[in-house]
DNA sequence: CAAGCAGTTAACAATTAGATAATAATACAA
DNA sequence: TTGTATTATTATCTAATTGTTAACTGCTTG
């Protein structure tokens, strides 16, 4: 009911699969990506960073495995779930898989269901574990339930935008989030906009706030910083 | 629908219909457990209380009205909600179910619409029912019986809708209530409505109150706050 | 010092809510 | 039941806020 719809990435090399998985997830009322090997699996996350990526392990231009790896070294997908798909005898790929830093794995061959069903609960854990959280660093409080951020007990009120800009970024402070990853997240990824109103959303909100908890890093993105 | 979630528990020996229900359930934020007969039922409504029980009435292990009857011998059961699955043509089973102490119950083939919306329906139901207990914020004090609000010792008469909106926000000072939410605990989510209906209710309150109580927060809710 | 990037500002566009009046629905009393 | 009063909803216009763009400025770095 709440918020967009999840977007899922499936990287597969069989187009067969990528369908019957794209059939049930979209009936599920999720938003589909697919991605045919390794490489267009990075370089589609990179794009749209969605909430689930669904990595089969035997695939071209780089295998499952390693495409997880090269996500997960960066912070931007630090937090992104994981899934593989493998052959079910393939044992050492489910450990390999799991050490790599996946949430879950399914073994082929796929059940419409067990997928399904894998997918939401998923989703489940992580949504009831971090949604709507006041987060509280140093002095500042910022509390999506009442909409307010409080500096020493002082209450600043933020526009939706610009709350939702220091929300993101707040959520994990010290990390840098990049450009491109702030507008998927706050303005969705349906949305285009010109370059400088993230600068100008940063300025309202250094602004308002009054203090300097927005930290530029040239050429990557914006951090949270007290 | 505020606070935790509310809990149900679903038997249902056909796995397909129990999640059917659990996904539309817990779209609409419910949290969902699950039983496939009657004995799991009960052991899984003595270890959980879950707020409410839908019971198919065709189950192994003992039936959906066995079930009812063993529960609401005890006492912590007397005010567990309860509904009933049945089949269409069942009418006898339908008869019983409420004389044994059912809240609702719903034919199948089930359409999740209808699901929902009776779910829902009941928790507002009896929400309203336990919540029939004058709000005190401040100088203002609101007494849902009496449909009045007193500011300072100065009564104020509000209609039934903008009374049922100035209840709902100020049983969450400072929490903001999106305009979505404030439609389906006030209007019911059939109800459709236009998109200035909220604001016009918000006005006449404001008005009517004569301080200014409501906050709007544009592009997302109302919150009250004094 | 030039290229690239972010900061600043103001203008504008788009969105959203407020106000008001008209209409519809409902309740209620005669 | 009918007529009336109250309440609820819609439509429309207006005001305000919020969001975006564009043009310019200035810093930083190789």
């Amino acid at each position: 009911m709440e918020g967009k719809a999840k977007q899922i990435l499936i990287a597969d090399d069989e187009p067969d699969i990528l369908e019957i998985i794209r059939y049930n997830l979209e009936k599920e009322g999720y938003e589909v990506l697919t991605a045919k090997d390794g490489n267009e699996a990075i370089e589609k996350a990179k794009e749209f960073y969605p909430d689930l990526i669904i990595l089969d392990i035997m695939m071209p231009r780089k295998n499952g495995v390693e495409v997880c790896q090269i996500l997960r070294t960066q912070p931007s997908f630090q937090d992104t779930l994981i899934i593989f798909l493998t052959a079910m005898s393939d044992e050492s790929a489910q450990i390999k898989g799991l050490e790599t830093g996946a949430d879950d794995y399914i073994s082929k061959p796929i059940s419409p269901k067990v997928l399904v069903s894998r997918v939401n609960a998923l989703f489940r854990r992580v949504t009831n574990k971090e949604a709507g959280k006041t987060l509280q660093i140093g002095n500042i409080a910022i509390d999506p339930v009442k909409f307010i951020v409080t500096i020493d007990d002082k209450e600043v009120v933020l526009a939706k935008k610009e709350f939702e800009l220091i929300y993101l970024l707040a959520s994990k402070p010290g990390r840098v989030f990049l450009r491109n990853e702030i507008l998927t997240q706050v303005w969705g990824n349906e949305v285009i906009v010109g370059d400088r109103t993230i600068d100008v959303h940063v300025r309202k909100v250094r602004q308002k706030l009054g203090i300097d908890c927005i930290t530029t890093v040239k050429g990557v993105g914006y951090k949270f910083e007290i």
